[in-house]
DNA sequence: TTCGATGCAAAGAATTTGCACGCCA
DNA sequence: TGGCGTGCAAATTCTTTGCATCGAA
């Protein structure tokens, strides 16, 4: 039950809307309800679809504009992945964040986290000067299930 | 004088046209030589702007089919850095590469290298039981120039 | 009732494709 | 001379914007 876990974070998005002064909204209400209970990036594109087989359906732009506006609120980051598309992932509140992988052989976007490579990019970042206040790593290669099980290989999911 | 330093990088990324038994063309040594000069990673709209003002113009089509040669080959990478549009640099033969800075201020992007943050990221991939054959690190923030030097803030290249 | 939230359709921007012509081998 | 390399323009795809309508407070 992945959703429950996120519940909370469903939650703050919304109170942060309302404590902004916005009204409330099946459209965005919708698109929050998913977005907790994902494991990893959405695009746009998967997220109409995610949402047209749901009792909600959200127009394209809304969604976009939602995205947006989340985006805003330090609520979902976004992310390319270097296929022209945009995904969306939601911000955990207690900061903690993920990386990606994106397999070659699945064509999966695997994330993952490591809090030795969190502590090598802020040492670099002093190391070089930079006031730093995001960073994102992305490896690309194949995952694990592809490289132990050659039948995994060449789905797409 | 940059472009001396990668005049080889020219010469090799010809070389490995004429081996796959391509014919050499114009526009595409053009592309090949102001890849060569460039410090750091370029738009398709970048590129096309710096060959408008030399003796060599190319079309946007051919800037584009000509990326994708040079890519397939390994002689540049594409790199998105979240404004939707991918930009490329040449892939040095020795297997040297860096990482950028997107700076906040000045809007530039700042490339960088940093041996302790490669080793991170080779034994993290080792530690996950991925097959990484490569990644990319981007960090957000300011870089060194505007953060030492206030005037320089705001200016956007 | 008011004004923000949303849907629909048109507009934009980056990238790709189709096709004809020019130039290298 | 043959066929790849290139230019031009139309087509695609993702994203944004304009405007009318719906719905929350």
């Amino acid at each position: 039950m992945p959703t429950a876990i996120h519940t909370d974070w469903a939650e703050h998005a919304r109170a942060a809307f309302e404590q902004d002064g916005h009204r409330s909204g099946g459209a965005r209400n919708a698109l929050i309800e998913l977005l907790a209970s994902q494991p990893c990036a959405l695009s746009a594109i998967e997220i109409e679809d995610h949402l047209r087989g749901s009792d909600r359906r959200v127009a394209r732009a809304s969604i976009y504009r939602i995205l947006d506006l989340l985006q805003e609120r330090g609520l979902v980051s976004r992310l390319e992945v270097g296929d022209a598309t945009a995904r969306y992932e939601r911000i955990e509140p207690g900061g903690h964040h993920h990386h990606h992988l994106l397999c070659d052989s699945c064509g999966r976007l695997v994330p993952f986290d490591d809090p030795a490579l969190e502590r090598s990019i802020e040492q670099l970042a002093g190391r070089l000067g930079f006031h730093a206040h995001g960073h994102e790593v992305i490896l690309r290669g194949e995952c694990r299930a592809c490289h132990s099980t050659p039948e995994a290989r060449g789905r797409r999911s």
